[in-house]
RNA sequence: GGGGCUGUAGCUCAGUUGGUUAGAGUGCCGGUCUGUCACACCGGAGGUCGCGAGUUCGAGUCUCGUCAGCCCCGCCA
């Protein structure tokens, strides 16, 4: 049906007989002579209809020819008059001369237009998902595609260079007690009962630890029921990695490798090795377990610095206990009251009850804080004419997420030049429990070893014991998140304990993995890398919906296929379910 | 569950203090045109101002509710 793409032809291919076949993206119609602009995965060829070239029936089709119509095109490869090149074209140097058309398909006017000119605005994205047969014409969308493919397959033969092999796990599985609500899927053999969706194949990659399977990954779907925002979906894609007889060195190099070979598939040049931070250290520096260091700008403690200004609110919160934070922000000063306000008003989002800032002139500081520091203040802080300083203080749990949201807010206000184009880094030593509202939940998920210095304080002091868990960071952003896991099964039932679980609930919920883990489990862990994220940044993608085929809008609808939808009454009562009425409102 | 922004022609948008017949660009339809590439030019059609109430002599504009999309908080082991 067709004898090549159209998008590679070149002036080599001069006087050559082609056979094409595509879209129409334009049409011009000059009277005698109509040109159509031939659009296929791999580009644009300007295809020429003219009654000296042009089979007459075929110049008739031409002229009817609409928007999106698929046609077949029998023609040679000519080079353009001089003067009538296109330099913005890959192809622009040459044109196919139609002696014939066949028109294979017959498009609608379609509701959001394919092709964009220079100036138009995207159609909203109600429309590009509600119509994504047409948004995924785009070639903006179709490259994005391309790059994923390519992206996963170089995984896919990285990995299995490293002697990893790929197993499949359940979609089908059961509910997990912990973490995320599950996506649930009614029996039909047995009413009343329900598989869940995975949220990750944690345990089962586990168990294939356990099995001997020493190697393991899976591009894996991964699905959790929680609300939406840019950077997440219900159902996303995890590279799933696990090996055993390893430590975190094994796994950082083999993804740092895995990383490299990934930037260098999108045109990247990534080098190693990447930077460690402990979570400690990312927290007191930086505010926030995922900094963004193409910028260097750290936290100050500035306790000793500002307990003599009298000021009331910070020497009653440092009496208590608190310490007194901020960032300098050279040249700062330049910000406006309302730029300022700005990243107020973000680190309020987050939490701040008050943030305190000084500018610093040469003839003195001002601002709400800047009021009260005399030259020796200013001096005790480090600040220079035209700095602007940002002071939070209270416990680090409030000021560590607030100047962590000043310090991205400020960088991107004053618009710093990244040192380095790529900021990866390794966060590790993450703490194994959170106190959320008293109680302990896991920070990672259950099955994170702790550190070997910290085993004896489950029972003790289980907020301070540091797990073994690593975060994999870019430019700020959590791409994956990984561990050693426990292998030993009196210590997994410790840790099960210290998260309030009975022993009865532990064998009900987590029988199976003991169970396993009691049959000549080898030390082993691993990671999960987010597949759409990483596809995002190396995309430069804004959302996350720009690199899934068909994704869901933050209700969690697909529009394009109406998803999810009502069922039938027979099909229900099939599965023994009836649905509750919703009070009208 | 909570907060914010948006919704006007197929699409992207404008629409003044509440006032007469709701506009522009593009697309669409018809016509002219042999070197265009955002082709150009001439003419035309096209509106449940998201939906529902309310205030008013009068609502695209004000108020309340509701639906949808987006952003954020909660949530995301």
């Amino acid at each position: 049906m067709r004898s090549r793409m159209v998008g590679r032809i070149r002036a080599s291919h001069e006087g050559s007989e082609v056979t094409l076949a595509g879209w129409v993206h334009r049409r011009r119609d000059l009277g005698g002579l109509l040109f159509v602009d031939l659009r296929d995965r791999s580009g644009l060829v300007q295809v020429s209809f003219g009654p000296d070239w042009t089979e007459e029936a075929s110049l008739e089709c031409a002229r009817g020819l609409g928007h999106e119509d698929v046609i077949q095109v029998k023609g040679i490869v000519v080079l353009r008059p001089l003067g009538a090149q296109n330099p913005d074209m890959e192809t622009g140097e040459i044109e196919v001369h139609a002696r014939s058309v066949e028109l294979f398909s017959n498009a609608q006017t379609p509701v959001i237009p394919v092709y964009r000119g220079p100036e138009d605005e995207l159609p909203t994205e109600e429309l590009r998902l509600k119509h994504r047969v047409l948004d995924l014409r785009r070639s903006e969308l179709q490259d994005v595609l391309v790059l994923r493919h390519k992206l996963v397959l170089a995984t896919r033969n990285y990995l299995d260079g490293c002697g990893f092999i790929e197993v499949e796990t359940p979609i089908l599985t059961k509910a997990t007690p912990e973490g995320a609500r599950d996506y649930l899927v009614p029996s039909r053999v047995h009413h009343g009962e329900f598989y869940a969706l995975p949220q990750s194949p944690q345990i089962y990659k586990q168990i294939l630890m356990v099995s001997g399977f020493d190697r393991y990954f899976q591009i894996a779907r991964c699905f959790r029921d929680e609300d939406l925002r840019s950077d997440r979906q219900p159902e996303f894609t995890q590279i799933d990695v696990e090996a055993s007889f390893i430590e975190p060195e094994d796994i950082f190099s083999w993804i740092e490798g895995l990383m490299v070979c990934l930037a260098d598939t999108a045109g990247m040049d990534i080098s190693q090795p990447f930077p460690r931070l402990t979570w400690a250290e990312a927290m007191e520096r930086y505010g926030s377990d995922r900094p963004d260091l193409r910028y260097q700008l750290e936290i100050t403690d500035w306790t000793q610095a500002t307990s003599s200004l009298g000021f009331n609110m910070i020497d009653s919160a440092v009496e208590a206990g608190a310490r007194v934070r901020g960032l300098r922000l050279s040249g700062g000063a330049k910000l406006s009251r309302r730029q300022i306000a700005s990243i107020e008003s973000k680190a309020k989002e987050v939490g701040a009850p008050g943030l305190l800032w000084a500018k610093q002139a040469e003839g003195g500081a001002s601002g709400p804080l800047g009021k009260f520091l005399g030259p020796e203040d200013s001096l005790a802080m480090g600040l220079l004419p035209g700095d602007l300083a940002f002071v939070a203080f209270g416990p680090d749990s409030l000021t560590s997420p607030v100047l962590a949201a000043v310090r991205s807010e400020a960088a991107e206000a004053l618009e710093f030049t990244p040192e380095q184009e790529h900021s990866w880094l390794w966060v590790t030593d993450f703490p194994l429990f959170d106190l959320r509202n008293g109680e302990i939940t896991p920070s990672h998920h259950p099955f994170v070893m702790p550190h070997p210095d910290d085993i004896d304080l489950l029972e003790s002091d289980p907020s301070s014991v540091r797990g073994t868990a690593y975060d994999l960071v870019y430019n700020g952003n959590e791409l994956g998140s990984g561990s050693v896991r426990v292998h030993q099964p009196e210590i997994q039932r410790r840790i099960l304990r210290a998260l309030g679980l009975s022993d009865h609930e532990i064998e009900q919920k987590f029988g199976f993995l003991l169970n396993a883990l009691s049959a000549g489990a080898p030390p082993h862990g691993g990671i999960a890398l987010g597949v759409d994220r990483i596809v995002q940044r190396f995309s430069g993608s804004e959302s996350l919906r720009d690199v899934i085929a068909f994704p869901k809008t933050t209700a969690a609808r697909a529009l394009y296929e109406e998803a999810p939808a009502l069922v039938g009454n027979e099909e229900l009562s099939e599965l023994g379910l009836t649905t509750l009425k919703s009070s009208e409102g």
